[in-house]
Formats: C-alpha cells, sequence, structure tokens
DNA sequence: GGGTAATGTGGAA
DNA sequence: TCCACCTTACCCA
C-alpha cells in the first residue's frame, strides 16, 4: 500500500495518537520478545525518511518498520476489538491503538545501523532537509530514464509506482526519456510537482491528483489519477500507454507526455539513441 | 468462496 | 530478470 506520503501521513499520525506509557505486543509473535521490551516505554519522536519509519523510544532502542508491498496500518478508537492473528505489533496508548500487519521489515535497530540507512537514501521531498539542488542535478545527470530515477530510493526516496505515474504526467515528462535528455527547467519543474503532490498526499493520506472541483470527499483513489491504472487520460482522454520502467508498470499519456520524436537533432550527447 | 493483483524490496539465477 | 515474502481488497461466480 505505502508510498512516501503515507509514511509521513502515519508518522504524524503516530506521534499524536501515542503518548504516555505504551502497552505493547506482538500477536503473531514474530515480534514478541522486543515487544516485551518495549512495554510500558513511551516514544519521544516519529520519524519518516523515505518509506521508512523510525520509532525513537525514550531511553530505547529504534524500532524501524518498512512496510514493503502488502504492510499496512489499522487503527483504533476505543472499545478495541481484539488483534486479529496477523498483527505483528499493537502499540496501545490510552486512547488509541495502532496495529502493524504484514511489513515488510520490523525490528530493533541500533542508532549506527539507523545512520548508515539513511545514509544510503536520496533526498526526500517530504523532509525538510531535502536537498533540492542535489537531487536535481542527479536527476539532470543520468543517462538512465527517468521513469526509473524517480524509483530509485537513493536518489529520491519515498517515490512509488503511483507517484511516479502521476508526477511525470503532471510534469508532463514520459517516463522513456533520460534524465540528461531534460532541460533544467523541466527538471525543476518535476521536482516542484513531486514536493507539491507529496505535500498534499501526506496531509490527505492518499494520493488524489485527477480529483475534478466538487468531487465528493469520499471519492475512491481509482477515480482520482490521472494516468495510474487509467484507461484512458482523465485530462485529455487519450489512451494511457503501458510500459514496463525499472522492471514495474508504467503509465503515460502520449498527448500530455510526448516523446521527442526519434531522430531530432540533440548533438549535446550521445545519449540521444540509446535504446530503449 | 476462489482467484488475482497490489502503492516494494532484496536475493537468487 | 524472476521470485518470494505475506496479507488485504477487489472481482467474479
Amino acid at each position: 500500500m505505502p508510498e512516501g506520503h503515507l509514511i509521513h501521513h502515519h508518522a504524524r499520525a503516530h506521534l499524536a495518537d501515542l503518548r504516555g506509557p505504551l502497552d505493547t505486543r506482538s500477536p503473531q509473535g514474530r515480534f514478541a520478545e522486543e515487544a516485551r521490551q518495549l512495554d510500558g516505554g513511551q516514544i519521544e519522536a516519529i520519524e519518516a525518511y523515505g518509506k521508512h519509519l523510525f520509532y525513537h523510544w525514550r531511553d530505547g532502542p529504534i524500532v524501524h518498520v518498512h512496510l514493503g508491498q502488502q504492510g499496512l496500518f489499522l487503527h483504533h478508537d476505543p472499545p478495541t476489538p481484539p488483534p486479529r492473528p496477523q498483527v505483528r505489533l499493537r502499540i496501545a496508548a490510552a486512547g488509541r491503538v495502532v496495529d502493524l500487519i504484514a511489513p515488510a521489515r520490523c525490528e530493533l535497530l541500533p542508532t549506527r545501523d539507523r545512520d548508515r540507512l539513511v545514509a544510503g537514501l536520496g533526498s526526500d521531498p517530504l523532509r525538510t532537509d531535502a536537498d533540492a539542488d542535489d537531487v536535481q542535478g542527479r536527476l539532470a545527470a543520468s543517462g538512465a530514464a527517468i521513469g526509473a530515477v524517480l524509483l530509485d530510493q537513493s536518489v529520491v526516496a519515498g517515490v512509488g509506482n503511483v507517484l511516479r505515474a502521476e508526477v511525470l504526467n503532471i510534469a508532463r515528462i514520459h517516463p522513456s526519456r533520460r534524465g540528461n535528455s531534460l532541460e533544467r527547467a523541466c527538471v525543476h519543474r518535476l521536482w516542484a510537482t513531486l514536493v507539491g503532490v507529496m505535500e498534499q498526499a501526506a496531509e490527505e493520506g492518499r494520493i488524489l491528483t485527477a480529483r475534478p472541483p466538487g468531487a465528493r470527499a469520499d471519492i475512491p483513489e481509482h477515480e482520482a489519477r490521472f494516468v495510474y491504472r487509467q484507461p484512458r487520460c482523465r485530462r485529455c482522454g487519450t489512451d494511457v500507454e503501458q510500459l514496463t520502467v525499472a522492471g514495474r508498470t508504467a503509465y503515460a499519456c502520449p498527448t500530455c507526455q510526448p516523446l521527442p520524436t526519434r531522430g531530432m537533432p540533440r548533438q549535446r550527447d550521445g545519449s540521444g539513441s540509446a535504446s530503449g
């Protein structure tokens, strides 16, 4: 389920909800010993970085969570139902309970390991320490398809398949275009779009890029996207093109995101005729 | 009730 | 490049 926007959304919500002494347990059992260690402790800070979550326990360890593809959080108000047997970690505060299910990773992490992990990540558009100039430079220097570079967590942290499709459509860039074929203003537009879309998505907890004006609040996600898993572009109605970029299905509107004609003069570098 | 895809990643081949 | 991980949600009968 999760891309970076949702990770930040959860971090904010959990920081607000999980105050005071906490009860922790692992009904599923795979985090039982760790949960016993944490039981009765308090969370001091929650950090989101790309698709990673770090729960900093007061005078305690860091709990590192990566949801992977199937992981999800359930939130309960009292009266709290008993946890499903699949719940890896239940964290219960006085008024609010969070269940973590099917994470790709849930582990105690020494600070050194957290630092090493973060050092391998690129700028996160949702973090104040994101280095916009550095990322744009790296995007513009890459000879790989921009749709591949965006998914590379060591370049930009937090972008997944939905954000890739929607942001490239909004910025009118075809996912197959090489980073180093993009004009500087184009890369700047891409970064600005990324930040804007992700901030709104983090706020709302979902990616609703193509929401029509006046749409009901509970509009389904699949009706509120320009090209991701759409038969036709919601901007112009053109049939959406599906292609594989970086091993994952990419979606593009041939009208809104045209590919420059092959063979167009581009003498700056030799990458213009690269296969793909 | 069954079958399938999914917003991700890392390791094997 | 493919598969496993592991669960939910959705589609269809």
